[in-house]
DNA sequence: GCGAGTTCCGTTAACGTTTACGCTTCCGGA
DNA sequence: TCCGGAAGCGTAAACGTTAACGGAACTCGC
């Protein structure tokens, strides 16, 4: 039970060898033979060692550089996301990790080049917007052979070989848009339309479904229509949706998947129907906040981007300082935004946007030094 | 910028005086004149010393011993707090936390000779459910006197003098419950029930303020009645429900805040109202999961005791490593639970409690030892 | 057979704290 | 005068790891 961990001394003391051998044999480092090396790893098995994080940072203090890849984003939510990210990297115990943001201006445009630029620098881990994750699969790749860690944020790219990737369940998500759809229309006859990215990224294709899934199962009187594709472009989702809203009289609601609310409300208010149709959105920014206010939207599914980011920075800071295990998925649950809790949303959203100073204040409160009370 | 940190030399050599008074003065130990640990002291303020954590986990290897005090609960959400608990002890870096967990059997029998004994242990810090605030008061000062944190977890004990708090925010689960209420409602009219356990527990009466300003504000058509205070007694719940269900003819919908939507779920049930009542509960346990999948209940508010727990360990930590700051407030916002996500949310509560072996998992993955890619 | 270059390995000084120990100085009491 | 003790302070050895240096043994070319 409260056996003593093991050291490397121990390791050296077991082998007859030095601590020296043994941590070049732990670490790959040249100048061990194969032999000693393979006794050397047999033997911190066998003894269950596992570095003292403590020490390590002590002896080396090496810090550890992290690359923040997103874009700057229509809405808030990027800045969300990079205020987790800081907030976390922050709130590390150990002080060593730093962040550089490699933010892109418009969507997709030069991620590639940002991606491959942190791998020449020589970051040691990166967290990224795979806006298209086809394209990114190839970088990813080669991040990962050069042993530079990647965490996907928001989107995941399969098959690339990345770390881990933090998220919104696709399917929370879509689910409780469809039950909430079918209960607000309260047994009203019609058909709802969804809006997504694209059906090629894997979460929107997956939200969908979810989304159809469930509204078909419990509310068969409902139709889920084929999805309006936007790219995020705005001109793109208020065209779209004004033709369908004339085509389709019988719509009784929208699920809008994307940040591209505003110009889908848009074409609802010049198409006369914003207070008679359901409406449902994503995330939570300004320029949506008066929809809500006025019921004409009435809720929307948060995507905490705070917490998306905390948690790709943490990801990656376990892998890195524990050396942890692979391959992550962190599918977090959205939440509910309506009237009644908007204002608490908000307080907490600029809160959350505005903490620099939160952290490294100077201790003002406790009289004197005082501090450690350990 | 990149400039090192302080250390304790750094005091020293610009006091000509040595680390070990420096490290005296500003641990209020034994041993400095009160001139000498004043000048060490506006020294240390002046340079901005902070302590370096790794080298005094490293050289101390002391462990924080933290006492948990929760009660046993009649449904799974203190098994999930505690399991937070011990996710989050696990996951910290400096491996130097250990748990002890004094469950009391039944609500609020025991707690405070548990909190006593805890003090009387020398425990270095507490997380505890305050069942009754106004009972505990006074331990949870004496304990603060002791230097011992205590963060309280669900329910404030205000006036206390405790380190922090972490709990569900009231304000945005009565206001969703009661937007929900409304919308599910639509349009009709009626009056609405509110089960509480305490009135006199600030959360809860604010709980049922939020819902009924919400309610009144948006849905003039619902009345909501005077709250049912249950004491989390099932028997009571009934009986006081039952009563209410065939006093108010006109009553639409009922919001549950406690754990005992049960016995109040049964007597809807015989008095024949199930499919009648439009019925909102809190938290989710295996007695309820049958409940939201035939509509019974058409949502819940998940309290994230998970989350719960992780925080109001994470926030004890801080403080006791960090030597942080004093008081903080963290609220979280609730989850909404429906037909559609329950899944979702069944299959994460019980990954949550069966992750035992998740961390401390011998790396089998890593061909070799490989490990540290750092 | 001698230097130059490898390969493999041991040694040691950091890193910033904590803690135990030891050295002064000063004071009161015998 | 000498001793005991305490107050105030300096010293140094830990803690487990990293990284730089040095040295032995062995190889190769001449």
């Amino acid at each position: 039970m409260g056996k003593p961990p093991t050291t490397l001394r121990d390791i050296a003391l077991s082998l007859g060898t030095s601590i020296g051998t043994v941590h070049r044999a732990l670490h790959d480092n040249p100048g061990v033979s194969a032999a000693t090396k393979a006794r050397v790893l047999q033997v911190a098995r066998n003894l269950g060692y596992r570095p003292n994080l403590a020490a390590r940072y002590l002896s080396s203090k090496k810090t550890l550089r992290i690359s923040v890849n997103t874009p700057q984003g229509t809405t808030s939510f990027w800045d969300e996301v990079r205020s987790g990210i800081r907030d976390q990297a922050e709130s590390i115990l150990l002080e060593n990790v730093e962040v550089e943001f490699r933010t892109c201006p418009t969507l997709g445009e030069g991620e590639e080049e940002a991606l491959e630029a942190a791998i020449r620098d020589q970051v040691d881990g990166i967290v990224i917007f795979p806006s298209s994750p086809q394209k990114l699969r190839a970088p990813i790749r080669r991040a990962t052979r050069a042993n530079i860690p990647v965490v996907c944020v928001a989107t995941d790219a399969p098959q690339s070989g990345r770390l881990g990737m933090v998220g919104i369940d696709t399917l929370a998500s879509g689910s409780i848009a469809a039950d909430l759809m079918g209960r607000f229309l309260n047994g009203k006859e019609g058909s709802v339309a969804v809006t997504v990215f694209d059906m090629d990224i894997t979460e929107h294709s997956e939200k969908y479904s979810a989304f159809r899934a469930t509204l078909e199962s419990f509310y068969p009187n409902l139709q889920t229509l084929k999805p309006v594709e936007d790219q995020d472009i705005e001109k793109e989702a208020y065209r779209k949706c004004r033709k369908l809203f004339e085509e389709r009289s019988d719509l009784a609601g929208v699920y809008v998947t994307t940040e591209a609310s505003v110009p889908v409300l848009q074409a609802a208010k010049d198409a006369n129907l914003l207070d008679r149709l359901t409406i449902i959105t994503t995330d939570l920014f300004p320029d949506l906040v008066p929809y809500i206010r006025s019921s004409a939207v009435i809720a929307t599914i948060y995507q905490r981007p705070h917490a998306q980011g905390e948690l790709a920075l943490r990801m990656l800071h376990e892998f890195l300082a524990e050396g942890g295990r692979r391959s992550h998925q962190v599918a977090l649950a959205p939440h509910l935004v309506m009237r009644g809790n908007l204002d608490f949303f908000l307080r907490r959203q600029s809160q959350e946007l505005s903490a620099k100073e939160k952290r490294r204040a100077p201790r003002e409160n406790n009289a004197e030094y005082a501090g450690d009370f350990a």
